[in-house]
DNA sequence: CGGTTTTGACCCGCGC
DNA sequence: GCGCGGGTCAAAACCG
């Protein structure tokens, strides 16, 4: 799998029907682990679009997701100077994150993609795993012509759900699936539809834990997310997320929420109209709901300051 | 009928 | 060099 090499957030915060855990991705091999530099904080998105980087402790907080129940620490560093080493080299700015530790049980499974670990397990010791390879071979080589894709950054979540896909504001197509190495359950992959978007997707089951849905974002969307969710996506759209797009878990009834888990949007730009609650999703009827887009931007800053060791 | 999903084949990097 | 395994392609099948 290709997730190996991540680190993963997990925050278990909501417990109950939904549990949300971040985890990271850092691409092969380099080693770089930088620590997060609290001056210089961004905001997820950012940090994802690699031109800085971030705490996801931070994030945590922000979410509402309380380091201190996970552990979640990991340096993050922006690729975009980092020399990764792969080959990819790609333009595209990578994340990497040394280990992460999550805390209980779940992590583990998060871990899901620990099949890997096998092969790279460098030093995860944590089943939250490790690995890296993700960023080796999971870029896309698969692509046929020359083109080789960077690698790009890469953050994945584990969320409570029954659901295999998580709605996230955007459209997706799927172009594959394969099954997983250590796992009944399979990966699919899945490419946003919107044209020259290049993000990619993939959603596998935790294999020790059926309940919990990895979802592994790659890339960063060059577009607004699409208004015409079901409703939701004015919300959704507000938020605009350059990368990652905040998943929100369909209720089988047939109700979302919108997605917003995550929207940290590049806080310099604050476009934000006016304020819709993010709300985090829930299975059942149960959201979550964040402080006003507008006041996470104030709100995530001082976190990250605050948050620094 | 257009867009999406399914699914086997293919590609490619890596470890042995 | 070979096999393994992850990721992608692409044609056919589906679906609204």
């Amino acid at each position: 799998m290709s997730d190996e090499g991540q680190d993963l957030y997990y925050h278990d915060q909501f417990q109950d029907k939904n549990m949300i855990m971040y985890k990271q991705f850092s691409s092969a091999n380099y080693n770089s682990s930088q620590v997060f530099d609290p001056s210089s904080y961004m905001s997820f998105t950012e940090c994802l679009q690699g031109s800085s980087n971030m705490d996801y402790n931070s994030l945590a907080n922000v979410f509402g997701l309380s380091p201190s129940s996970s552990e979640v620490f990991s340096s993050v560093e922006g690729n975009h100077q980092n020399p990764v080493a792969d080959q990819v080299g790609g333009g595209e700015t990578l994340v990497s994150t040394q280990n992460s530790s999550v805390s209980s049980s779940s992590n583990s499974e998060a871990a899901g993609a620990e099949e890997d670990s096998e092969k790279s397990k460098k030093d995860s010791l944590i089943q939250a795993e490790d690995g890296g390879e993700s960023s080796k071979k999971g870029n896309n080589k698969g692509k046929k012509k020359g083109e080789k894709k960077d690698k790009e950054p890469r953050f994945a979540f584990m969320t409570k759900s029954e659901v295999d896909q998580l709605e996230d504001g955007y459209r997706w197509r799927k172009y594959g699936q394969k099954a997983v190495k250590n796992s009944p359950y399979p990966r699919s992959y899945y490419r946003c539809t919107t044209q020259k978007c290049t993000v990619k997707k993939r959603v596998e089951r935790s294999f020790q834990d059926p309940s919990v849905v990895i979802t592994t974002y790659e890339g960063q969307h060059t577009h607004p997310v699409p208004t015409s969710l079901r409703g939701n996506a004015a919300a959704a759209g507000m938020f605009t997320p350059s990368m990652l797009t905040t998943p929100r878990i369909p209720m089988s009834a047939g109700s979302s929420f919108p997605p917003d888990l995550f929207f940290m949007q590049q806080s310099h730009m604050n476009s934000q109209t006016g304020s819709t609650p993010a709300s985090i999703y829930s299975q059942n009827s149960q959201q979550y709901q964040l402080p006003d887009y507008g006041l996470l931007q104030d709100i995530v800053p001082s976190m990250f300051l605050k948050q620094e060791p």
